[in-house]
DNA sequence: CTGTATCCACAACGATACTG
DNA sequence: CAGTATCGTTGTGGATACAG
């Protein structure tokens, strides 16, 4: 693949004991990997504290930390857009596209099998 | 698919900022809890050393603690098979075959975009 | 606006040893 | 065979405050 940035592909699933299903589960459950992900690929490129407020919930540094993470994995994209009202934009690299399959998956069962009882006197219908 | 018979949901996905999502990923998330589900999905119903083996690293207070969540969660069942020579046999529910889908979807994105060095012949040791 | 700095709480993981 | 008991380490998350 063609990699966008100046970023070589680290190989962070290096392990003895390797698996995918294991290496992508430690990717993915961070509690609010899964989610950012996917509210980037819904909503496109956000700015940090938009982001913040598409993920609902979050802290600045569990934010800041998580970004981190993904952008360590080429999964997510930080961009400065501007650099005197301090602006940046994180969008999704392709292969954190590629997660789209995955991530809708996981909503998809959630909804079916997770039934969110928060509301089901109208929603559930 | 018509399961339909399971109305007794356990509602241990309830929360304030519910996300189907961070729910599932949540409960997938546990580094071992999908390796497991996968096990079991391919092996059949299994002892507990038997799955011990199957999953390869984990230690027996964390296969312990996984499955006596697996459990809760109604992901997985546990039957005693045998009293005398104490044996025990574990196997999926309707609920826990259900995530074939995720956890396939999560191996192949973990095989493609992953790379195990396997596959390259890159030993990272 | 975009984060970092602390500090803390708690859960998860792991190795070893031990029991029925 | 099928776990439990312990203990310690690390990781993850969260609140608040502060800085560039």
């Amino acid at each position: 693949m063609a990699d966008t940035t100046d970023d070589q592909i680290p190989i962070w699933c290096a392990g003895e004991d390797w698996c995918p299903i294991t290496a992508t589960a430690l990717l993915i459950g961070k509690k609010w990997h899964p989610v950012i992900i996917h509210r980037l690929l819904d909503n496109g490129p956000l700015g940090f504290n938009a982001l913040k407020a598409e993920v609902d919930g979050i802290s600045s540094k569990v934010l800041s930390d998580s970004l981190e993470d993904l952008e360590q994995k080429t999964l997510i994209d930080r961009e400065i857009i501007s650099e005197k009202p301090f602006r940046v934009q994180y969008s999704l690299t392709p292969r954190g596209e590629s997660l789209e399959a995955v991530i809708l998956e996981m909503r998809d069962w959630g909804q079916t099998y997770l039934v969110p009882a928060d509301d089901q006197d109208s929603s559930v219908a």
